[in-house]
RNA sequence: GCCGGGAUGGCGGAAUUGGCAGACGCGCUGGACUUAGGAUCCAGUGCCCUAAAGGCGUGCAGGUUCAAGUCCUGUUCCCGGCACCA
């Protein structure tokens, strides 16, 4: 094309300014305007069917505390299942796909003390305003399911749930070691404390409180809860790793010591935890942690032991807080006092060390140092004794090496173990703690990690936990039908001391159901983990009020297809989640085992190298990037930046390249949509032009590269390019296209039509105007998916590299079936390459058809 | 210490099975159009070399192979999780 040519055709493009039309540019707010409110003029638009033919399809983003503001990375986590969502629809499925909020806790009291404002108003507030944000973006939410925790509608089921777990014996309550944030005046939760301290007082130091708690008993799923992580295909190994370290299962064996010199002593037997029972002859002291309750005994009669052990446990405490228990320096203090090994009936000494933690196992071990990194490294240092009792199989291959110690592994045999000598360790684990088990002083156990639940908050905002105390009857629960526990609004929060339910004689001041007389309203409330342990179910089901939702219905949409959210959650909530449907199950109400089945965690939002936050200033509102760019633009920007699993570095500069490329593609359906051409759909013809063939191919590769992303690994990032490709091949074949024979424009029509289609899941606003300019009628969100047709994205010819000894230096085109000696023929043929084997001897020839060919000279 | 993930141009990132490294986007350079351009369009853009030719190049060091970002061995650094778990 001569330059002349080019300038013509490009001002035929051009819109010069007297002539601009207002829609001749794209204006992401106009259409971003004009689509939202014919959306929201529509409520059920995006609702689920009741009865469906389709097959069923359940996509769930994690729901979100209602801080009052979305910040990048809600929009990244939405923008994913949005597009998920949609593409679904499109492939015409009955697609569930449900919003809601998270919505007690904390803040909200926090925000009542500060602006003075009830917690409800600020909370439902800010609802409303999350709300209008995630409309403005346009994600497709069933809003008529929306589930809000904070409301007597969603709090009364958990409340429900509580009694039945109660009836269960799943729930209890019990005296246990709580965190306590002095400045809050309140319980903190295991994951409220950051490294010691309080999450929201960096300053302030969590300190150790004895409080009567409700637990529940989610220990009794332990086991189960582990198995299952193997039929968890679905979700990425990090987690369920994180989750197997979680529940620590760990095998081994109880065996009681008795002291030598019991006395009246309370704690005569010592029971420790073992997982190598069969070391047990190479005992040489019992070690207890320092709040072992025999150490707290003698420490109360001797002082000088009272002050080591509260040195002892000062020091755990301040390495906990710092993060470094594994770190800090062994040492300990013997008591005076001795134990007997039942085993063996020896007399070993009772020692107190700094690293027997007492809220693992038992809170006592025996000490092999013999067989164990941190026993001998003890012993070694206390001068204890050290007694071998494991040797090696293969000891006799080299009798004069020194056999060093620890020998820790498994692959020995006992010696010095009285009748057990000869066997191997693992013969021996089994045959010792049968023994014990026999002879009464010990049995094979089970330890997790995992412990039981606290879910009693000394907070306000939260559901009240429906039991009463009376002074007759005990712990008496409240009547079913006396529910909900309605939360009372009108309260001081800013009280401290106890929770501040108990200062509000009305709620606290309750009638016992049992004998009529007068009782004690429970005032905890319940950890929030609750509420969102079984949400996902109300959604199915979101406006029932005789049951939290119906078990059919439940049924038909369980499980989750597809869940996404942050891996900040790996254990936390996805654990309760999957420990409340085992409960659920168990009581009839669901049938699944799980309630996920594929989990999908997304990378977090960084920028400047840092993940975002207020205190280093590199926030992003969405709020101001949706009014610069429009909500299409931030959306597909989160998606396009990076790998939706990896962690995303924000650029200012990227966003603007995709409002540029949407752009562009307005741009280019305003020049070319056809509206009132009657040939629009006509079927494209099988004679194309090579230009208009060459769009056809990129089309259905485009197709093909779009479809397998969103059923496999979900690189929308590459799948966007493609599609960027797509429009740039089209605005390079644009002239051709426009001034060619009429037979170009059904394929025009047909690649415009299935763009907009593609562009959907992504930028939907944008992909429902162009599907109006297209002259299209029909309701685009459930337009069908385009169909990759192989025999379209064929190449007639492809071009082969050719190597010589594996270093690029030419490039043959052939028909794309080539046979490799059609293939080995134009290689060599080639004139760079004959050059360059002139003269050499060819030591190998490699062709891969379809791929390369490599010529190895010498 | 243990378990994951990662390291590729100036930047974000591609390369799905061992087969042309750097798709796509940003940025930059040049050009066109324009009263103007922070709009748009076209072209170029890994590094070295004046250009061609050529050489080098996926954290580092080796190895396997006709061929390695990809597989193997060792190693460094970064991010995340767990951590005296008996």
């Amino acid at each position: 094309m001569t330059t002349n040519d080019k300038s013509a055709a490009q001002a035929e493009h051009t819109q010069t300014a007297p002539g601009l039309e207002p829609n001749d540019r794209y204006d992401a707010q106009r259409i971003e305007t004009k689509w939202m409110e014919r959306w929201q003029s529509n409520p059920s638009l995006y609702a689920a069917e009741k009865d469906s033919s389709h097959k069923k399809y359940y996509v769930l983003e994690m729901l979100p505390y209602p801080s009052g503001v979305l910040h990048m990375g809600h929009v990244r986590n939405y923008s994913i299942g949005d597009a998920l969502a949609r593409y679904m629809w499109m492939n015409g499925y009955n697609v569930l796909h449900p919003m809601g909020w998270d919505s007690f806790g904390l803040p909200a009291e926090n925000a009542a003390i500060q602006n003075n404002t009830p917690p409800r108003e600020w909370t439902l507030r800010n609802i409303a305003s999350m709300k209008a944000q995630m409309t403005r973006i346009g994600f497709a939410y069933d809003w008529s399911r929306e589930v809000t925790t904070c409301l007597p509608e969603y709090y009364r089921w958990n409340q429900w749930f509580f009694l039945k777990l109660y009836e269960k014996g799943l729930a209890y309550r019990k005296k246990s070691k709580v965190n306590w944030c002095p400045k809050c005046a309140t319980v903190l939760a295991n994951e409220q404390v950051v490294g010691g301290r309080c999450w929201r007082h960096e300053d302030t130091v969590v300190e150790q409180r004895e409080l009567e708690q409700w637990f529940l008993r989610i220990t009794n799923y332990a086991d189960e809860l582990l198995r299952d992580l193997d039929k968890l295909e679905g979700w990425p190994e990090k987690v369920k790793t994180m989750q197997r370290n979680w529940i620590g299962r760990s095998e081994g064996t109880l065996v009681d010591f008795k002291l030598a010199d019991p006395g009246d002593s309370a704690n005569a037997t010592i029971t420790v935890f073992t997982t190598r029972v069969d070391t047990i002859f190479g005992a040489t002291s019992v070690q207890l942690a320092p709040e072992h309750p025999l150490v707290q005994e003698l420490a109360a009669k001797d002082p000088k032991l009272r002050a080591e052990v509260d040195q002892l446990i000062a020091e755990q405490r301040k390495a906990k807080e710092v993060g470094d228990i594994g770190a800090i320096e062994k040492h300990g203090v013997a008591t005076g006092r001795f134990a007997l090994n039942p085993f063996n009936g020896e007399k070993i000494p009772i020692w107190v060390a700094n690293y027997i933690l007492m809220d693992y196992g038992t809170g006592a071990i025996m000490s092999v140092p013999a067989h164990d990194e941190r026993d001998y490294d003890f012993a070694k240092k206390f001068a204890l004794n050290i007694r071998r009792v494991i040797v090696p199989r293969i000891s006799h291959t080299d009798e004069t090496a020194e056999l060093t110690l620890p020998f820790t592994t498994m692959d020995g045999l006992l010696v010095n173990s009285g009748e057990f000598d000869g066997l191997s360790c693992a013969d021996a684990l089994k045959k010792m703690a049968g023994h014990a088990e026999s002879k009464g002083f010990g049995k094979a156990t089970v330890t997790y990690r995992l412990k039981d639940w606290g879910v009693s908050r000394q907070r306000y905002w939260g559901t009240p936990i429906p039991m009463l105390y009376c002074e007759k009857d005990g712990i008496v629960p409240v009547p079913e039908k006396d529910l909900p526990v309605i939360l009372p609004e009108k309260i001081d929060v800013s009280l401290t001391g106890g929770s501040p339910l108990s200062h509000v004689p009305e709620f606290v001041n309750a009638t016992c159901p049992k004998c009529g007389g007068c009782a004690r309203r429970e005032t905890d409330t319940m950890d929030t983990f609750v509420d969102s342990s079984w949400y996902f179910y109300r959604y199915t089901d979101a406006h029932n009020d005789h049951a939290p939702f119906d078990t059919k219905t439940a049924n038909y949409w369980f499980s989750i297809d597809q869940y996404i959210g942050g891996v900040e959650h790996a254990i936390l909530h996805l654990i309760y989640s999957r420990f409340w449907t085992k409960f659920m199950r168990d009581m009839g109400l669901v049938e699944n085992d799980e309630p996920i089945h594929r989990l999908f965690t997304q990378g977090m939002v960084i920028k400047d190298g840092a993940k975002m936050s207020k205190s280093l200033g590199n926030v992003v509102s969405p709020d101001e990037m949706i009014a610069r760019y429009g909500a299409d633009s931030a959306r597909m920007y989160s998606l396009f930046a990076a790998p939706p699993d990896r962690d995303l570095d924000w650029q200012d500069k990227g966003i603007e390249g995709i409002q540029r490329f949407l752009s562009r593609v307005y741009r280019f359906i305003h020049r070319n949509a056809q509206p009132d051409h009657s040939d629009r759909h006509k079927p494209v013809p099988a004679d194309l032009t090579p230009e208009a063939r060459n769009i056809q191919r990129k089309l259905h590769k485009t197709i093909k590269r779009v479809s397998d992303d969103f059923q496999g690994r979900w690189h929308f990032n590459t799948c966007i390019a493609a599609i960027m490709e797509l429009v740039n091949e089209l605005y390079a074949f644009e002239e051709n296209a426009r001034t060619a024979s009429s037979a170009n424009i059904p394929l025009l029509a047909d690649v415009q039509r299935k763009l907009v289609i593609m562009l959907a899941p992504f930028a939907p606003y944008l992909a429902f105007e162009l599907w109006e300019m297209l002259g299209e009628t029909s309701n685009l969100l459930k337009e069908s998916w385009p169909q990759y047709d192989p025999a379209l994205a064929k190449e007639d010819e492809i071009e082969i590299p050719v190597q010589v000894s594996g270093k690029l230096r030419s490039v043959v085109t052939v028909p794309a079936d080539a046979t490799e000696e059609l293939i080995k023929t134009a290689a060599l043929n080639d004139d760079k390459i004959k050059k360059l084997i002139d003269g050499k001897q060819m030591v190998k020839l490699i062709v891969v058809p379809g791929k390369l060919v490599n010529l190895v000279v010498r």
